[in-house]
DNA sequence: TTGAAAGCGCTAACAT
DNA sequence: ATGTTAGCGCTTTCAA
């Protein structure tokens, strides 16, 4: 084990021009060598590999950048709710897939939904001249974006839509499953079902909560038989909301909870009522272990990994040309039944 | 909504040349401005603020690491196993949060445990000229890293010791928790206990693995009553495992899982048996949900929050000057017990 | 307080 | 096939 302690600089980091004076060459053909271009002789690009190799030289991506005609940084800008949700974490992995399989690292930052932040972050991006951006934003007006989309740089919206910006998105249907959910538990009999919402600063906890009013509208029942809890930022108040929820006079038969944490915070009250068998529970976003728990929680699952794949996908094929008019991608979302969402009501 | 698409780069970027000439200055004034530095008199602070706003000027950060004296690139490396996986996603959002206080951003990479792509991953990030680098590594020897230290990167190795360099690390004691996991296990009466272990290519799962060992050697027990099975890549495989091991003549009655995706494993497994309140559990890493499980999951659980700040922590400490030797910070883990590791042996 | 010139490490354009 | 020169957008140095 080497006992050296990092004592700041040794020996200064060999740029081209050491690697070529040391190879006894000029700093254009090590620059051939090394981006592997052609008109390189056999000799000579084993003169420059030993020379690389005994300085242990390292191009600096930076100033290549600088000069090359595409300026590309090779690098990407992912912007989710928190890289700490598991949603956003299973789009994370699946846009460094496609980015590592492009010479592209990843730039990735959480806004935790706030608009701030959000655009904080995004202009740290941009300071830092990724190739693209892969954003989920929230409602707040982001015509910002628009300068930096004008300077060639793809953008893509993942999760949920742009607001003000015509722009690729990559998204699930969320109006659709949230009311396709919806009809689930109304099918089961439920006539008193109440929705438990994200904060609707965010787009999709709009688009899931009028899923799902308008399904219950179309069954034709009065809105007062069914209730709306809106802003839950976490499954602690999502817990609470429930507890309060229960305790009322004509309590819901059913709750449909649009979103992973609050389906989380909603099961851990209805156990501490010792009601998890008698409400009936659908939850949008799957969750780990959901088929371990008693009962299973049946749920919208959304696709993270496609929906990953595709946005990023989407950057790349922009990078290469691509000038299709900016399109919306939907990728299905599916029921999962496994319990918690067939118990009948009770009354 | 605009109906602009994005035909390519509108006007080109503007440079702080073109700032300088629309506000009639030079552009060292500019840079001044846009530095916050001192010496620039109120009105020229006005002029060439009104010029930034007006050619939506975003400085370079690129550019400008080349020239400055420090070489900064308000970036970090974080290299994990995944991404995706819960453990290292709360480590990841821990080194974001901190890094952003320094205006830095975060180059996030999973390198599955493979030491080929660990390696290639972290050129890319040296490539890039990162300011530090966090990493989760494998056993392989990475003595190559030597170099990027001697020239003053900061290097922090996270939840894993370095192999072959003196570092600074930021760890759990894995062998120290692994035995106390065994000992809760033995003092319930176990005297038939299986080990399922992670790769041992990983420096943690053969910490694990040892504490284990020696744990149940200490209790006097002959190492053939009790077993390891190693190497288990992911649930499945660990899945597998289990039922096999449930299988034999004298099977074990209690589990002792090394890590959160081979305790879901062992999980499934005991439930396909029937086994689940038969058999006893103690799994390392927290697991979501392990409290709704029927039996709830005992675990020994890791800190990852602080693991991952004090690493960032210390990065920052070694970019601001920091000359202490190398150190390593043992991170405690605590036994939170649940249920599924207090079930007494049947036999 | 302000600015002009040089140069960071690399690639583009143009010799040879 | 190889090398020379200029210059990317900034900060540093130094002069005014």
């Amino acid at each position: 084990m080497s006992t050296s302690q990092p004592r700041g600089p040794g020996a200064p980091r060999a740029t081209i021009r050491d690697v070529a004076a040391l190879a006894g060459v000029g700093i254009k053909t090590v620059s051939r060598v090394i981006n592997n271009e052609g008109n390189v002789s056999p000799q000579m690009r084993e003169r420059v590999g030993f020379a690389v190799a005994v300085l242990k030289f390292q191009p600096h991506i930076g100033a290549g950048t600088l000069r090359r005609g595409d300026r590309k940084t090779y690098a990407l800008g992912l912007l989710t709710d928190s890289v700490d949700n598991p949603f956003s974490a299973a789009v994370n992995r699946a846009v460094e897939n496609v980015a590592m399989a492009h010479n592209t690292a990843v730039f990735a930052a959480s806004s935790d939904d706030d608009p701030a932040r959000e655009r904080t972050l995004i202009q740290a991006f941009i300071g830092r001249r990724v190739d693209g951006l892969i954003l989920t934003m929230t409602r707040s007006d982001h015509g910002y974006l628009q300068h930096e989309r004008e300077q060639g740089t793809p953008i893509v919206f993942v999760d949920r839509p742009p607001n003000g910006l015509m722009a690729d998105a990559v998204v699930t249907d969320n109006y659709e499953a949230a009311a396709l959910a919806t009809r689930h538990l109304l099918g089961f009999g439920h006539r008193r079902i109440a929705h438990l919402g994200d904060e609707l600063i965010i787009q999709t906890a709009v688009e899931r909560r009028r899923g799902f009013t308008d399904a219950i509208r179309a069954a034709g029942l009065s809105g007062g038989a069914s209730t709306s809890t809106d802003n839950l930022r976490s499954e602690h108040e999502a817990r609470r909301a429930v507890t309060e929820l229960m305790s009322i006079a004509e309590p819901p038969t059913a709750l449909f909870t649009s979103q992973n944490l609050v389906t989380i915070g909603a099961i851990r009250a209805l156990r501490d009522l010792g009601l998890q068998h008698g409400v009936a529970v659908v939850g949008f976003d799957d969750i780990d272990l959901a088929d371990l728990l008693d009962p299973p929680i049946t749920v919208m699952a959304q696709n993270p990994q496609a929906i990953g794949t595709l946005a990023a996908d989407r950057v790349f094929a922009r990078l290469d040309g691509d000038t299709d008019p900016p399109s919306t991608q939907v990728v299905p979302a599916r029921l999962i039944v496994r319990g918690s969402g067939e118990i009948p009501p009770l009354d």
